[in-house]
RNA sequence: CGGGGCGUAGCGCAGCCCGGUAGCGCGCCUGCUUUGGGAGCAGGAUGUCGGAGGUUCGAAUCCUCUCGCCCCGACCA
């Protein structure tokens, strides 16, 4: 390609709306501009980068056999009142109706109308298992869009489904979806963990999420250096202390504590260790009735553990809060409550405390030296309420975990027969019998790859991409194009011969200073450049230098494609 | 949705508090010079000051309403 016939528009400032690296940097590279909020348009340099994001996902999925269809965006919302989730999937569904006030949604996934193929087309166990897969424009409209393409309302996806005669042959194809997976994120050189997931609203049983490892990710995740193990914090498992509890050995003492209402607060101010004390959370289950939740000051709630174990967990409105408590805020304590009414679950950690101290629900007091059994009747209920922290022993009993962040790219399920049962996706089994077909799903967010690979992978210069996703592998850049002959013909001979080489080569002909060209290649993020001037010519060399190298290196004129081919080959 | 903030030239911003009819840097256009790291000089173009209403002799500036966007929390690829 030539700079001169391209589209390249680089900014030196980046629009204030950016906060985020990759965001900041994917504006200025003119790889993508904004339309609207968590709309964007790929403009031509930012769409070669997506597109070959696409190209090594459709590799890999064919590979891995499943078969490429396309689905309409805008689905009817039959469909997805059969499913249930007309109602369910929310505001976050964009709802549209056509000239005849028929509804339909842009859909935000494609489980209903995959559904909908497969029970028109499958009547045989001899036709699976089968696993669809389609490149597609999805529409979420997110609560907040944000960090560009990264969350964006409208969004590229790929999502796959698989269909299947039992669960044995649904795990074969989850399996092969993992490696499918993890062969997708190395050959697009990125940094990447499989991280055992909770499954969210789609719902079904084993889950991984695929997480390129970045300190601007939005998700935690939780591993152990010594082991394998390694999940997404909501999901990680908080282990019950190893410790039995103490024998009370402290008296039950009120003490006022005035304007101290944090368990931090209580803690500095007593001089005692935050972990002696216990912060509680007022909330209430689905059926409306009143839960206290326990844990250590130092502790967070995991509010996805909250809503399994407690059905229907959500925090208590003021107007509850001052029911059942009278107004007590920062100063709540499981102590003295009316137990009819309040259900109190305590975290594992909690359970294990002696002499801890808690709110005296008194405006300023908090009572120390507290000990189950004694000053309060044991909790209703003790279970693995928090988030895991750094330091915390390992599930799996290998040493202690450590956190990191992630951006979720990718995410498989196995969704079993959630949705296959309530769209009557059937086929006769090999007894004839009716069956509900067994079902998986395999998401990847491409657009958001983009994204999270710059994340990973800049400088304070650019973009440094790698070489896979790369707009263009290699940049030629001369010096003087337009002044000197000799360039010209060295440049040109260079292009015409990677091109031949069937190289992915962009040959900066454009009229501008050579630090604009230089600037712009660094900062566009291609991978290597040569830089072609008179001053080396002279001496029969040319420039070679990678994105991520402090120098270039001469080489002679023949040796250069015989060098970029070495470079690309091994990266 | 709740909490914070911002809308002034293509981009980044100043001007607003204390009303007097809009400015800086970058970019853009023309010419000359320059040419291995975002050039120099000279000349030039560009604004419904987000929108509507109000106060005032006069509004970017004050008041009311509205729209859009960004940031912090619950959602997800």
């Amino acid at each position: 390609m030539r700079a001169s016939q391209f589209f390249i528009s680089t900014l030196k400032e980046a629009p204030g709306e950016a906060e985020l690296v990759s965001h900041r940097l994917m504006l200025r590279a003119g790889l993508i501009r904004r339309l609207g909020s968590g709309l964007y348009t790929w403009m031509p340099l930012g769409l070669r980068v997506l597109r070959k994001v696409e190209g090594v996902v459709r590799d890999e999925m064919n590979r891995a056999g499943a078969l490429e269809l396309l689905m309409p965006a805008v689905q009817p919302a039959e469909l997805w009142q059969e499913s249930g989730r007309w109602e369910q999937f929310g505001e976050q569904m964009l709802k549209i109706s056509d000239r005849h006030k028929r509804e339909f949604c842009f859909g935000p996934t494609h489980e209903e109308v995959i559904c909908d193929v497969a029970r028109r087309e499958l009547r045989s166990y001899r036709q699976l298992p089968v696993n669809y897969y389609q490149i597609q424009t999805k529409f979420r409209d997110e609560i907040r869009p944000r960090f560009g393409v990264m969350r964006a309302r409208e969004f590229l996806m790929k999502d796959a489904y698989s269909f299947h005669e039992d669960f044995a042959s649904l795990q074969i194809t989850y399996d092969r979806m993992y490696a499918a997976y993890s062969a997708i994120f190395s050959r697009l050189g990125l940094v990447f963990r499989a991280v055992a997931a909770d499954t969210g609203a789609i719902g079904g049983s084993g889950s991984h999420e695929f997480h390129v490892l970045a300190d601007s990710g939005e998700d935690a995740i939780a591993f152990c250096p010594d082991s394998p193990y390694i999940a997404n914090v909501e999901l990680a498992e908080a282990v019950a202390p190893a410790t039995a509890r103490p024998a009370p050995a402290a008296a039950l003492t009120q003490v006022p504590t005035p304007g101290k209402t944090t368990c931090a607060d209580v803690a500095a101010f007593l001089q005692i260790d935050l972990r002696t004390t216990v912060k509680t959370l007022l909330g209430m289950d689905g059926e409306g009735r009143a839960v206290m939740l326990l844990l250590r000051g130092d502790h967070e709630l995991n509010d996805v553990k909250a809503g399994k174990r407690i059905a229907g967990w959500r925090m208590a409105t003021e107007a509850e809060l001052i029911d059942l408590l009278g107004a007590v805020k920062g100063y709540m304590g499981p102590v003295g409550i009316d137990r009819s009414r309040i259900r109190v679950v305590a975290d594992r950690a909690v359970a294990a405390l002696g002499d801890f101290v808690v709110g005296a629900n008194q405006a300023p007091l908090h009572l120390t030296g507290v000990n189950f059994g004694r000053d309060l009747p044991e909790p209703d209920a003790v279970e693995d309420l928090r988030n895991v922290v750094a330091g915390d022993p390992s599930p799996d009993g290998a040493g202690a975990l450590e956190l990191c962040r992630g951006i979720e790219v990718g995410h498989i399920f196995q969704l079993r027969t959630k949705y296959s049962e309530a769209l009557q996706v059937t086929f006769l089994d090999r007894t004839g019998k009716s069956t509900v077909a067994e079902m998986g799903c395999y998401g990847i967010g491409v657009s958001r790859v983009v994204a999270a690979a710059i994340e990973q992978n800049h400088d304070e210069r650019g973009i440094i991409f790698p070489r896979a996703l790369a707009p263009f592998e290699v940049a030629i850049i001369p010096m003087g194009l337009s002044r000197s002959e000799t360039v010209r013909e060295a440049a040109e001979g260079l292009y015409a011969q990677l091109q031949a080489a069937g190289i992915d080569v962009l040959i900066d002909d454009r009229d501008e200073r050579p630090g604009v060209l230089l600037a712009d290649q660094e900062l566009i993020g291609v991978p290597y450049r040569f830089v072609i001037g008179e001053r080396g010519l002279k001496e029969g060399v040319i420039e070679f230098q990678g994105r991520r190298d402090v120098e270039a290196v001469k080489v002679p004129v023949g040796e250069a494609l015989a060098t970029v081919q070495a470079a690309l080959a091994g990266n």
